[in-house]
DNA sequence: GTCTATACTGAGATAGAC
DNA sequence: GTCTATCTCAGTATAGAC
């Protein structure tokens, strides 16, 4: 019983790992399901049994991992708006970015995959399901931190935020301009200070 | 002879514009020749014969629109240098940007490519190819403006700029957060107050 | 319940007829 | 310069062995 588990899982696992590794690194659409499968050393049929679809695996990967990143992003969130108000921008930001940067850690393919998937534009469906009630959340506390700015405009930062963090998670610096072997903690502060003085930035006259 | 090369130019043509389409909407990785070829009512073999592969073919679209925002983001960082200095920020990254703005006027979806292939990761070699020359340029004149910030973290602050500038080129919205209509214009003024903000932001103490 | 063998369709790529 | 045929590998589906 215990070893039957044991096998399902180990598979299963198996081709988890791989999917994430692999996805991550060079995308959803460029990966194909017969190199997870040959580096997972695992039977074509494997992925079709146990997740049913190529677009249901991703989704198998990132249900594995994605709660704890929100977890911890709420529970940050909670703690900040519990203390003192104003919040600072910057505390609202390392809410919702040291998590990622905390996950790295111990799962750096994971964090890549997060990053490819707000760039790819693939599954859309499955990146609100993950990531959308953290991400409300985050918009919430910002429109608390800065009550100045309109909805539209702090949208809009909120785009060019998800842009810049998802080309920082995916580590791939375009024409080799930085060292793609910074920690994700060092990554997250240099994007903290440059995001937060950016929302700070002064709305404009006429919008 | 003359119709000869008007059919010649003809089907290329339109593999260029279809190709230049899809792949900025869908992604390169995702979008297969066979559905080039279907929308540009062309043959299958046509893509191979004209352009060699399909790596081959987005560099060929690539050549076709990149030289003149390369030209236009010279003149105008040649024209702002000579004026004045100390060089304004956000002057610099309006020579950056706003030729992308202004040939997203009359080629939207060659913008939503360059976007994309900022992202995607891949064509490393494309992307240099046609954007290192203008991109280091950009980054001189910017360390220029900003001397008190080190070389490193300069980079970084590049880094994340071409993260939310790509996000933000592809028109992707995640989570339906802004106006997909909004014009690219508008995008840009937004972006420049944004990252103009940011890369003024004063440099970290220990770094 | 789990895995394997096999087959079907559609992808990128190439060779050769016209 | 264009089209057909064909090759290999992709994603997907199913039947049946263990």
């Amino acid at each position: 019983m215990i070893d039957d588990l044991n096998r399902m899982t180990d598979t299963k696992q198996k081709i988890l790992d791989t999917a994430e590794r692999l996805f991550g690194e060079q995308g959803y659409a460029a990966t194909s399901l017969r190199q997870v499968i040959a580096a997972a050393e695992v039977n074509v049929a494997a992925v079709h049994y146990h997740f049913g679809s190529k677009e249901d695996l991703l989704d198998a990967v990132v249900t594995r991992k994605a709660g704890p990143v929100t977890v911890a992003r709420m529970e940050r969130l909670d703690r900040l708006e519990a203390e003192t108000k104003p919040v600072d921008v910057e505390r609202v930001l390392e809410a919702f970015l040291l998590p990622t940067a905390e996950m790295a850690e111990h799962h750096p393919t994971f964090v890549r995959l997060m990053g490819r998937m707000l760039t790819e534009g693939m599954m859309p469906r499955i990146v609100e399901k993950h990531f959308q009630e953290s991400a409300m959340r985050f918009i919430a506390a910002l429109m608390r931190a800065l009550p100045h700015l309109g909805r539209e405009e702090l949208m809009w930062r909120v785009h060019f935020m998800i842009g810049a963090m998802a080309h920082t998670l995916t580590g791939q610096p375009v024409m080799h301009m930085v060292d793609a072997s910074t920690d994700f903690p060092t990554r997250v502060r240099r994007l903290v200070k440059f995001l937060g003085a950016a929302f700070r930035a002064p709305a404009e006259e006429k919008n």
